[in-house]
DNA sequence: TCTCGAACGAGAGCACCGCTCTCCCTTTCT
DNA sequence: AGAAAGGGAGAGCGGTGCTCTCGTTCGAGA
């Protein structure tokens, strides 16, 4: 039942003028935004600027978005879909059964993507914008990193080629049961999981923010080696 | 030579009443701007209602500070400070002996610090504010934790405690020298202590800033079995 | 096809912000 | 005592987020 009717107003999308120019528009004021937080930053971002730069009253930004909060969580939703994009793109691209590649590449692919980003980055892992009250709807975009690190260790587990976690092992309990599940290895395995994440970030948003200052040689270097122990520590040798 | 005149105008100290006034005015408008920053975060900090705080018109705060972000500047320094303070205080009543246990106290006391002034932790670990282009003042105070990660790998160096960095042995040459040299031990060592307090700052602003929830399902707990595996992996067993 | 309501853009305006400049008084130094 | 420096208050500038009102335009139902 593809008629043309079908074609030219394909469901779920802009069936009207009005609806396709509000779509264009939102999007519109998003790359503006982003254009605009290229430069300047997460508090410097101004919705009189970005009105400015596409020849539109202040004022009719609001039929857009309810608030410059509003905005910022748009931009939020889509730095983390990027970011997961730029994430999976990479990883992608190695050998599936090469599983301290796959991570190796998946952890590069995310501080690259910091670095060409940083305001973006700031966006989602400094400190929360003021008034920002976690909405959900940056819930799941927020997972899409931990899951190609939950499938990497998933099929390491499942080939067999996981060792033991380093050190003392992990009390059970501490992961929410969910993503275990979706960690698809065992308590133990997921929390080297969620530590050896934790630590991707982190290591991220110190050189990002300044603090390997005068600490770290040369950053490609610490954040490889650095990256290749941790695997170790979450049982990923091969 | 001890003097009444010494006692009374001692040295590197405020004399005239007009420095005992500003060095008690600047304290006040730190204060004040500390107190709203309880409740507001970096980025709302309004230099106009810590004037009307203290009863003054906004301009003269700029007898003080010279602009925002110099105060904001005064502002990490203490919050530097404070952080310092509070894990030096905590660690030095531990038993000098039990390394492992001195590690676990600083970084209880690190994150407790966090939990308790929220705002001022992200003021220095969250993401840089707009124009700030980290002062050298700055760099001092910052290092306090990172000496005290330290003085502990260095005593237990100097007991002959420090057992193998887990997993692959980090490269020379990743780390300052300089630092390396504060750390008191072999790089492989210092690298593992600035892996470390890279992860101590990691999972404190991930718990702060929202990511681990629905992940974690205690953060107390999972704040201290991931710090003992930590210090597992820089060698630190006793 | 006409009509009426919803969507929309523009503009004025409010309260706030950081910051500057000027004016005037007080304190300190010579 | 006089000069110079320090410090407070106020007005004002250009900017911000946000609201409200007022025409216009579009689109769906009669």
């Amino acid at each position: 039942m593809l008629s043309i009717w079908g074609i030219l107003a394909p469901m779920n999308a802009p069936r009207t003028a009005r609806e396709r120019a509000r779509a264009e528009l939102t999007a519109e004021i998003t790359d503006a935004a982003r254009r605009q937080l290229a430069d300047v930053g997460p508090t410097d971002l101004s919705l009189r600027a970005i009105a400015r730069d596409l020849g539109m009253a202040s004022s009719a930004i609001y039929r857009y978005f309810a608030s410059r909060d509003a905005l910022l969580t748009a931009l939020i939703v889509d730095a983390y879909d990027s970011l997961g994009e730029a994430v999976e793109a990479a990883e992608a691209l190695v050998d599936r059964g090469d599983h301290l590649g796959r991570w190796m590449t998946a952890t590069r692919a995310a501080r690259a993507w910091a670095l060409d980003h940083r305001h973006e980055y700031s966006l989602i892992y400094g400190s929360p914008v003021p008034g920002y009250a976690a909405p959900t709807d940056t819930i799941d975009p927020a997972g899409r990193v931990g899951l190609v690190v939950a499938a990497i260790l998933a099929d390491a587990a499942e080939a067999g080629v996981l060792g033991m976690v380093a050190g003392p092992q992990p009390v059970d309990g501490l992961i929410e049961p969910g993503v275990v599940d979706q960690l698809g290895a065992d308590p133990a395995h997921a929390a080297a999981g969620v530590q050896a994440w934790t630590w991707l970030f982190g290591a991220i948003s110190f050189e990002l923010f300044g603090h390997y200052n005068n600490v770290v040689v040369d950053p490609d270097e610490w954040f490889d080696d650095a990256m290749a122990r941790l695997a170790h520590l979450a049982g990923l040798t091969a």
